[in-house]
DNA sequence: ACCTGAACACCGTTCAAGT
DNA sequence: ACCTGAACACCGTTCAAGT
């Protein structure tokens, strides 16, 4: 024992990456804990704590990834489209569309909260920005000539109700309420708020 | 030690909700555990588990509470309105200002999840169901000729984008959008969504 | 230099034993 | 009957010691 030196860093990083991404997906982010991720590699606990800060920051680095694939799902989604309305309803349809296939990735994005003191870093929020500038540009065509505050604040009020309607979908409290399709009411919130919006 | 009887089931069961709900009011819901729980109200670990089933047992009473709460403040906010527009208005408004000023309280609600299979009792189902009520007979008068149906999901839509603000507000996404007010987020987004559902 | 494994200070939950 | 406190099976994190 010590000093195996099978894998590099980079690789310890990536397979513990891994792991915890499939702990995630399986199990929810309850289940994750360094001594499961350290013997899912073959490693002890100790070499976690070399590669990464501590268990946020892997959370962090298992987010940074989530976003990463959410947003290349969007950009996917849009490719084929042209129409304005069309494109921008997509990105809500395709944002449900991966919550729902990824539920425990999807709410560790966003139920994962630092110490209050700490702050995630620049990069991490750069990613999370990228989410709303997805909006905004697709907003723009349907915007004549409204400022760019207004687009602004359009994009985050739609990205907020859906999210919200992600949110509640996702813990259930939909069906509650006597929604039976979660699809037709993003459809709703979204495209009601752009014909007000509009005009 | 041991049968003490200095208080009765019931004593204890509310020394208790009030000691976690102090402790999640000023340090948030991971500093809540069972032992400083205990021993804030000077007993023992095991007191707490004749009187609540475990702890998400006792969370779902502080959380129902917090339902009661917000469901209360909602109502005295709309007391003093007539005019229905505003009156919805007030809903989403008077629902951000409790978030705002309970975080801990609010987050605990909608961020605390049971184990998978086991599902919340009727009568909390209730208090959520109620919320999504207090939208729909808001929106009755000014969804002249409406069906109940168009009504439920209207009302689901709104309270989802409200609820999907408070979200992103409470863990600072909002900043990094480029939103300024959190209260002018939320009138854009009913009063678009409105204007586009009515008209 | 790299990794271990034991230690520290915590958890939630149970239950035999004490009064 | 009521409550304790020790036990069990876990946590995250650190760091002296081994190769």
């Amino acid at each position: 024992m010590a000093r195996r030196s099978d894998h590099s860093r980079e690789e310890i990083r990536e397979m513990a990456l891994e792991a915890a991404e499939k702990l995630i997906a399986e199990e929810g982010s309850k289940a994750l804990s360094a001594r499961k991720l350290a013997s899912a590699i073959g490693y002890t606990v100790g070499t976690l704590y070399l590669v990464f800060e501590n268990l946020d920051d892997l959370i962090l680095q298992v987010n940074a990834r989530t976003l990463d694939r959410l947003h290349a799902r969007m950009l996917e989604a849009l490719a084929p489209l042209d129409d304005p309305t069309e494109r921008i309803l997509m990105l809500g349809h395709s944002y449900i569309a991966f919550a729902d296939a990824h539920p425990h990735h999807w709410e560790l994005v966003f139920e994962h909260r630092l110490p209050p003191e700490k702050e995630p870093p620049q990069w991490y929020k750069d990613k999370v920005r990228r989410m709303f500038a997805l909006v905004e540009t697709e907003l723009e065509p349907l915007a004549a000539g409204r400022g760019s505050k207004a687009i602004t604040q359009a994009a985050a009020a739609l990205w907020s109700g859906v999210h919200g309607i992600c949110i509640l979908a996702i813990s259930k409290q939909l069906d509650v309420a006597g929604v039976d399709s979660v699809q037709d009411l993003t459809h709703s919130l979204m495209s009601n708020y752009l014909k007000g919006f509009v005009g």
